[in-house]
RNA sequence: GCGGAUAUGGCGGAACUGGUAGACGCAACAGACUUAAAAUCUGUUGGGACUUGCUCCCGUGCCGGUUCGAUUCCGGCUUUCCGCACCA
């Protein structure tokens, strides 16, 4: 029948009936994984980026299933999560109720895009199965160290009433609603992702992901190199203070602490306290409105005690600023105003003294604040260094005293994960006023998220207020406790996903071991670039703790990643429903198919790219599928005429390899654009070849052919077609065509001839032509002999195949 | 401000290691079929010039360089997008 919605309903079915996707896990020698970023659920359909995450990727997996991977191709869903939650408090609604709604009929509208999943290995992140595990992690990673609590300042978002970790604020704005988030002072769970700092940095490299992802995400973990610098304060207090050059310290002018620091109040005099309380007071504020801008003026206050410089005993004033953030280094920094933009600045307004301390590499004196690299003056027996040798030098010096070390410092923070909010995994852990924090004992687990909850946030935690949920005896001591009122942050749950996948069924382990180690890692993954300091960043880390744990034995979770691009709304503006330019996928698929929607999105863009949707772009999608059942149409009606193979049979045939050749190279680097172009080519030649007198047995050959290829790109048309040639298999089951390299030797090749550089000619010629009789007939060309002639020719260039190049004089 | 990416016809986009720029498709135009239109099929289509020729000149953001030859490599700018943003 006719490609329609019908067919795809067809072979689905079959599909399915013949569980044609199940994965052999014996057989992990030549194993795939291949796994897009799980998607949340909604009760919307589907929109147009799952489409091309979902059912571009597809076409990937079944073309490396055809060429023989065992390919394991899981799906799931992120489950936990606000939006849930929020609809919940919109509409009453209970979240689990409307999630279990969302992935049924998210389920089904997967089944319409004809993924070659297999369902066996489905999960949710929301179910007790799951969760249990994600709580098990959490109990590991305490074990470990790795969870700690601590009172901390911390990023509170006021509309979704719950912290937010580092990663999740944007330009000082919630990631998700776009709230002004402010910061609290509140004890919280956090994942000592910086132990992990340096190996996150490190292994980077060896990564196949995009160098783009790479930097964001090497820039995010922010290594500095520098030193510790110790200072004496006058009333006997020592502090610490990190720099990356300590090459400048001879030009130290003030030292600043920020206001937040704890020490604050003891280093501040009687004299000062008034001054400086005021101030701590106002840059309190201050921070909650906008400590984000560069722009703003540098302001501070003089704190009364003076600091010792360790290289040379000057005295100098110790003052609080809010340029200094507390949560980098030591919260304390020397400042050096000559040498810094920031505290030139300030030097200039509180009339705070400039010492030159380094000149330009050629000895000149730049207008200051210099900030670059140089050679010092000024600096005692360091006079003359440059910038690179006395950095080195002062530091051995200070550590002889015990004043200075060099060291690492990382931008990257701790994982803060506790969230005050219902719809998420408990956090197993219960506190006891006499044994103080208890974690849950495993066998307890898991600690179920009870069901009847009033959630409306209200800064507090909704379980908090659940007494049934919340009072528990102490594991420990056995007297009354509460448990911890928070759930973890939805990242936990999609840190640890990729590892249930394969062992989802596992009752008495989160995997197995043996099981993941085999399977593991994700050979490609697939999904958006958001998550690049988030998912991306956190899933790394639990792998390498895991492994340090002893569960994995491998460091990365993700070998090769592949980021897909948006799809914009046809006016190019990214797709929203203020806007008004949303494209809903369903009625296209309701009225030309999934298949030809998947090719459409496949061949309109750059997969990384994408761009905008264009209607008279999926209409010509659905004529060149209209062209192709033409092509079979017209095969029928044919009747042999020969049986040899001749130049038209060759030149198809040369067609056919080609599109082997390059199908093959351009679907493994997730170019789909151009393997459709060639298979816009190949039926071109198709349709050419079927003008003329045919023979049969060789065309038949070439459509089988043809199917075969077309198939990862229209699964459903190609089992249409592959069963109207009177196969009874599944198109599936055929290998992926190998290239017949003899084909791709032609008779005659053409050949360009330049004339200095310039193209100025072609010629026919046997491949096998040696280089004089081709300088002989390129220099009898009228065309070439017009720019040769009278000249000498100083050179000849041949690249063998392609051309010829003469340069004249 | 720092870092990264990007720039190719009217449009989406091709071009393997430096070797015929514009594959493939869209749109447009012309023709065939039709009473007509739609659909379909065939052809033309980067710009310019004239002597209309398998002709010449120009052309891959801008300026310069390396090379017989540059969309591709190098130096300097500009654009747009992205990441970070007082990180000492």
């Amino acid at each position: 029948m006719a490609y329609s919605i019908d067919v795809d309903k067809k072979w689905q079915k079959k599909w399915a009936d013949a569980d044609l996707y199940r994965f052999d896990e014996q057989n992990t020698d030549k194993k795939l994984y291949c796994l897009e970023m799980f998607s949340y659920p909604s009760a919307a359909s589907l929109h147009c980026g799952h489409w091309y995450n979902y059912g571009v990727t597809d076409t990937w997996a079944r073309f490396k299933r055809m060429q023989g991977y065992n390919v394991f191709h899981p799906q799931g869903f992120d489950a936990f999560g606000l939006p849930a939650e929020n609809y919940a408090i919109k509409t009453g609604t209970h979240p689990q109720d409307s999630t279990n709604a969302s992935i049924r009929t998210m389920l089904e509208q997967y089944q319409q895009l004809g993924g070659s999943y297999d369902l066996n290995y489905f999960l949710s992140t929301c179910d007790e199965d799951y969760y249990k595990w994600t709580q098990w992690l959490f109990l590991k990673l305490y074990e470990k160290g790795l969870a700690y609590q601590k009172e901390a300042p911390v990023n509170w978002c006021p509309s979704c009433q719950t912290v937010l970790a580092n990663e999740q604020v944007i330009d000082g704005h919630c990631e998700r609603c776009k709230s002004e988030v402010t910061q609290r002072k509140m004890k919280q769970w956090f994942f000592k992702i910086t132990d992990y700092a340096d190996e996150l940095l490190k292994d980077i490299d060896a990564l196949d992901w995009p160098e783009k992802t790479k930097k964001i995400q090497k820039n995010w973990i922010g290594k500095s190199t520098g030193a510790l610098i110790s200072f004496d304060i006058d009333n006997g207090m020592k502090l610490q203070a990190f720099t990356t050059r300590a090459d400048t310290l001879y030009g130290l002018s003030y030292v600043v602490i920020a206001p937040e620091h704890e020490a604050v109040a003891r280093l501040t005099t009687p004299e000062q306290k008034a001054a400086v309380d005021a101030y701590v007071t106002q840059a309190a504020k201050v921070a909650e409105i906008d400590r984000m801008s560069t722009e703003r003026e540098r302001t501070g206050v003089f704190t009364g005690s003076y600091a010792i410089n360790p290289v040379d005993g000057k005295k100098v004033p110790v003052w609080v600023a809010d340029y200094v953030i507390a949560t980098y280094g030591t919260g304390f920094v020397m400042a050096v105003p000559a040498h810094d933009e920031r505290d030139f600045d300030f030097a200039t307004k509180y009339g705070l003294p400039i010492t030159r301390v380094i000149v330009d590499k050629n000895g000149k004196e730049q207008p200051l604040p210099f900030c670059e690299h140089g050679q010092l003056i000024n600096s005692a027996e360091f006079t003359g260094m440059t910038t690179e040798e006395a950095i080195p030098a002062i530091v051995a010096k200070l550590a002889t005293e015990g004043k200075g070390e060099l060291t690492t410092m990382f931008r990257l923070r701790d994982w803060l994960i506790s969230r005050q909010r219902y719809w998420g995994a408990p956090i197993p852990v219960i506190h006891c006023p006499h044994c103080g924090v208890v974690p849950v004992p495993e066998e307890a687990l898991p600690v179920k998220l009870p069901y009847d909850v009033e959630f409306r946030p209200d800064g507090e935690s909704p379980l908090a207020r659940c007494a049934a949920f919340m009072n528990v005896t102490c594991p420990k001591c056995g007297k009354a406790a509460r448990r911890d009122p928070d759930t973890m942050d939805t990242f936990v749950d999609s840190s640890w996903y990729f590892l249930r996948f394969p062992d989802n069924k596992n009752k008495t382990a989160a995997f197995d071991s043996d099981k993941i180690n085999k399977l593991l890692p994700v050979d490609k993954y697939v999904g958006g670039q958001e998550h690049a300091t988030m998912h991306l960043l956190y899933a790394r880390f639990i792998t390498k703790a895991l492994r340090d744990m002893g569960y994995l034995n491998f460091d990365e979770p993700f070998k090769s990643l592949v980021h897909q691009g948006m799809i914009l709304g046809p006016d190019g503006q990214k797709m929203s429903k203020s806007k008004g330019n949303t494209i809903t996928p369903d009625p296209y698929i309701q009225k030309m198919g999934s298949d030809v929607m998947r090719m459409y999105l496949e061949f309109a863009f750059s997969y990384t790219d994408g761009g905008p949707w264009s209607d008279t772009g999926i209409e010509a999608m659905a004529r060149f599928v209209k062209r192709i059942e033409g092509l079979f149409d017209k095969y029928d009606t044919l009747s042999e005429a020969h049986q040899d193979m001749g130049a038209a049979e060759k030149e198809l045939d040369f067609v056919r390899n080609t599109s082997v050749k390059s199908i093959t190279r351009d679907v493994d680097l997730f170019q789909f654009n151009t393997s459709i172009a060639r298979l816009m080519e190949y039926l071109n030649a198709l349709v050419k070849y079927m003008q003329g007198p045919v023979n049969k047995s060789f065309l038949k050959a070439c459509l089988n052919t043809y199917i075969v290829l077309l198939a990862p790109f229209a699964p459903h048309l190609s089992e249409e077609l592959w069963e109207r040639m009177g196969h009874t298999e599944s198109v599936f089951k055929q290998s992926w065509p190998v290239v017949d390299e003899g084909a791709l030797v032609r008779d005659e090749i053409t050949l360009v001839v330049q004339v200095n550089g310039k193209v100025r000619g072609k010629l026919n010629v046997a491949p096998e032509t040696d280089q004089e009789t081709l300088k002989q007939m390129a220099l009898a060309l009228p065309t070439v002999q017009a720019f040769t002639d009278g000249k000498e020719i100083v050179k000849t260039i041949v690249v063998p195949k392609k051309l010829i190049s003469l340069v004249v004089k």
